[in-house]
DNA sequence: CCAGTCATGATTGTCAACAAAAATGAATCG
DNA sequence: CGATTCATTTTTGTTGACAATCATGACTGG
């Protein structure tokens, strides 16, 4: 006898967590600025599918603060204000040096090779000048190492905090800014190699630094600018 | 002036938060045993709500773990797998001492305060043996050391997962065990309160292990258990 | 020319009916 | 007696239509 459940049912369509790959896919790749509007008839037309599975996806989307729903009015990438902005990096380096500590001690040789990959397709997509690329992979590595901690709780988290990190870039970025100075990710990855969990640690914990330290997070910026305050000024 | 946004919208009747809110209290307090159903009909009923409202708080609760959606079944309270509480117990040691570490920086006198009030509510209950309030109080101290970090997102997290470590003692914990042997929580707030950062942090490692320690994640238990083979068994 | 008002169109929120699937229980057969 | 089949009932999934709300732009009056 066969005890087939629920959920190992073939689905000839999208099903929500399709629809909820590809935004967060978009919205990694920068094809989907914050801000930009969500609407439901976008999503059905998109993934052929009906106005409740869009709107279920837009739920999740939210869920997970890809995505801001306004009663009424729609949803729309989220735009993090610089608060938070400081919280999810702050969120980012309270979680990731652990993860990165359990990484060391689970890592296996297919997970460090999958990361060396990784790696170097980042390295490819820099050389070459293929910023969308570069930006996608550099935020899957991070990724890849809560993967590579086995726990995948942690994975979810940090890919939850790692694409508002996109977001965060996207908005209070520097654009000629480097994604990742200096080959971190390689120290990292060398550190892991070598088994050796607390530098590990302390280098994605600088690295997580630096990143917010190459944002403009300083006073005024997109968002919350007054527009009055700066019409009223007279032109040079 | 006045400015509207759509979200201070005055609704008469209970919106999905508040759902939520209210299945995420019966879950801590274990009125709601894992693997309850929860019909849409039974939500609709409990909370005056249409079909549609139902739906969502479901979407909602699945998202955060705290339910398991079946296709075409219905909703039911996780009974998280050993693994699952494995994974959850390793996610909050790796999460819960940086958050406590933070506390320690951020902590001011009236999140201290609350602290204190807390922990005396479930020394109280404890001594009255009102074992509901107990577990709940529990799990409120840790949310709360996780709001004195100032950071939402950590908060969010933490609760997440203190909410399904309900689920995991009320499958696999002993029931006559202490849910707080000796005053752990009282330690850690004493460290916090001395800022003693590493001390807290230290104490709240040591909490969480003894929390896992004292759960029955051996090897059966409840949920994989093979019907057919222990009604084979000839009684005694 | 500008502010405010009002109608129009587009988008989202809600509901009710229908379709599909699964749980239930009675009836049947070995 | 036990297992299986089948019809019934219950529950969930989906669709479409309608209501409510918001955005847009023309219009009016100052």
């Amino acid at each position: 006898m066969v005890l087939r459940t629920g959920k190992d049912k073939i689905t000839a369509a999208v099903d929500e967590r399709a629809i909820v790959e590809r935004v967060h896919a978009a919205v990694m790749e920068r094809r989907l600025p914050p801000g930009t509007k969500l609407s439901e008839a976008a999503i059905c037309d998109s993934f052929g599918v009906g106005r409740m599975r869009a709107r279920r996806s837009l739920l999740l989307l939210a869920s997970q603060g890809i995505v801001d729903l306004h009663s009424n009015r729609g949803a729309f990438v989220a735009a993090p204000s610089m608060d938070d902005a400081r919280e999810v990096f702050a969120a980012r380096m309270a979680i990731e040096p652990s993860v990165v500590g359990l990484a060391v001690a689970a890592a296996d040789a297919a997970s460090i090779r999958a990361a060396e990959t990784l790696l170097a397709q980042e390295h490819t997509a820099q050389i070459g000048n293929r910023r969308q690329d570069a930006i996608r992979l550099s935020g899957q590595f991070h990724v890849h190492l809560a993967r590579m901690s086995g726990n995948a709780i942690l994975e979810r988290i940090v890919k939850e905090l790692v694409t508002r990190s996109s977001l965060i870039v996207a908005l209070y970025g520097d654009d000629n800014a480097a994604s990742c100075p200096n080959d971190e990710h390689g120290g990292i990855l060398k550190a892991i190699r070598a088994g050796r969990s607390d530098h590990a640690k302390h280098l994605i914990a600088e690295h997580l630094r630096h990143i917010e330290k190459g944002l403009k997070l300083s006073a005024r910026n997109a968002e919350n600018l007054d527009v009055r305050s700066i019409l009223s000024q007279p032109p040079v």
